[in-house]
DNA sequence: CTGAAAGCGCTTACAG
DNA sequence: CTGAAAGCGCTTACAG
């Protein structure tokens, strides 16, 4: 009466759509319509179905649904961080703009790392993903061929594309940098450092704009740029400031590239009996949580991660929806935050 | 010459283990073999094999082979947050554990939510997983039945099961909120607080622990207990703070049950001119990065949230490939921190 | 509105 | 060490 051991070796063991259909009496195709596209269906066939799939429990099996309609119904997602508050919110932005709508989101941390970026895109196009949502502008060359040969539609997140053939959704870092430094030098502030971590694309176009700033005005000394290839911590931030204040003790003010670098050499300060800003002005970038409410709380540059996530993810589906859309570089802005710090 | 169209239409266009064969000159299986269990293959055959995927750009497809193996490689991860660090840490952990291993993680963020859990569970499933990774000891019954009937390994992260059948890793937070509390106590604080956020598993046992440690020692009183449904962030601790000392002006000391709950509070009291620890002590729980660095530094207890995720990770693991583990609940303690402010 | 047939791309027994 | 056949669980045309 039973299949022979060997023939069900293979199966998983769980219910198919074909016991579904035999329960209700159908077809298993229209089993499948009556689940995937009910409003093809008469009611009383969706009932039936609908009953049937309670009563064995029935779950649906996304590997056979991926492979019999080449569809996988997968986005991967690539951050270079998942410590870095700035990457949870676009994930949390991306979750809440593509969840209801059956998408699976494949979440990569490149820890940012060209050869970890390489890997994970290997690994994650064995997924036969939908489209990519990438961090970033700047990838390895691998990564851009990589990309190409699989003609897969791709967001960058974070910064503005120079193309308009691009998808990007984000505001302009190197914009925002030199925000921060035009605001301390109409401050007053003449001797301007900038503090790095992680030497990372955004990093280095902050800089970039600080740079600028400073150059246009006639005071930029590049004794005053410290910038390192460790992660941005608080914790790096106090030692950053030693090291600015020993090799550039004429600072009258410093630029930090993340929120946490500025709030680590302000406890740094506090623990030294430097006041801020009275004898040093910090701000930093992106308004992490703490910034606000620390004293002093730090002037900084407020980014729109959630938005970018969820912007991306909304532009990214209508590609993959076939859409043509009308904007391919979608500018969220920033927003400067001024407060006690700087 | 060319299948008709219709015959394509099916396909996704991609290379297949049947192109990289024929290429190869090899049966599909023996390609096959050589890709995934080169061991067994000619050296030769593995070479010829091996170009044969470089030339083409060969990607397996993830879903055909889980659709005919019936091992999807897949293990799912529920988290209840993705802005706390905590989890995020847990997830690193995970990831160093299980990424060199083929396997794919589905990160799923439950917000603390009951029927987000439940959600998330029913689509993950369809990725027919392994095994899976959860937060915490407590869930739904109708998460504990999906749980049950679909027969996977199951371990648990952040606290230690009751029943030795059940696999966990984590530390009793419990007894970690009863330790941190002694601490207060010894230090001769009598009239002290408890903030809680978030009203999740780990936080009420945390107040179970405060309130069992303050019963001992007879100066218990439920109006020093501050307990809200909001997530843990700064800003809450701010206003918790607030909240708390209108209603028992005489605290004396505040545990926090969470870093970022006293970090919000130490803030607040800094505006208020309380000093911390002089007028009144506060101290967290999971020693977050700003608060070692801080003014005054947060006293609170480390936890060892990264090695978690490892340890349950390799366990699940081990577990997969059908061993029986020798511990089934595993304790990696917990570290108290006694630094400024409490 | 409903269904029988074919096929997605791979792996599992099995045989040589 | 190597390979032809069957099958995993679903959906896509196509026909009625």
């Amino acid at each position: 009466m039973n299949k022979p051991e060997t023939m069900r070796n293979r199966a998983s063991g769980r219910v198919t759509l074909t016991e579904v259909a035999a329960r209700a009496g159908v077809g298993t195709m229209t089993a499948s319509r009556a689940i995937n596209q009910p409003e093809l269906v008469s009611e009383a066939l969706r009932a039936r179905v609908e009953q049937a799939v309670a009563e064995l429990g029935y779950v649906p099996n996304r590997a056979a649904r991926a492979l019999a309609s080449a569809q996988s119904k997968v986005i991967v997602v690539l951050v270079p961080s998942l410590s870095n508050a700035v990457f949870t919110a676009v994930l949390s932005g991306i979750q809440d703009a593509l969840g209801s709508d059956g998408y699976q989101i494949l979440i990569g941390n490149t820890r940012y790392s060209d050869a970890e970026e390489e890997k994970l895109l290997g690994i994650y196009l064995q997924s036969n993903p939908d489209g990519i949502l990438l961090s970033g502008l700047t990838h390895s060359k691998r990564v851009m061929d990589i990309l190409a040969s699989s003609k897969l539609p791709v967001v960058s997140m974070m910064d503005l594309a120079a193309s308009p053939d691009a998808l990007s959704v984000g505001f302009s870092q190197l914009q925002a940098g030199y925000t921060m430094t035009r605001y301390l030098l109409d401050k007053g502030y003449k001797n301007i450092g900038f503090m790095g971590a992680q030497r990372d694309e955004r990093t280095l176009k902050r800089a970039e704009g600080y740079r600028r700033a400073l150059q246009e005005a006639g005071c930029y000394d590049p004794r005053r740029e410290t910038m390192v290839a460790d992660p941005s911590t608080v914790a790096l931030g106090a030692e950053l400031l030693g090291r600015m204040l020993s090799v550039a003790p004429e600072c009258d003010a410093i630029f930090c590239c993340n929120d946490d670098l500025a709030q680590g050499a302000i406890f740094q300060c506090q623990r030294r009996g430097i006041a801020v800003p009275g004898q040093l002005a910090i701000c930093g970038f992106n308004d992490l949580p703490v910034s606000a409410w620390m004293n002093p709380s730090v002037t900084t540059i407020a980014t729109p991660r959630y938005r970018v996530g969820f912007e991306a993810a909304q532009l990214l589906r209508a590609v993959i929806r076939g859409e043509k859309p009308a904007v391919t570089r979608i500018d969220l802005g920033f927003t400067l935050m001024a407060r006690e710090s700087a």
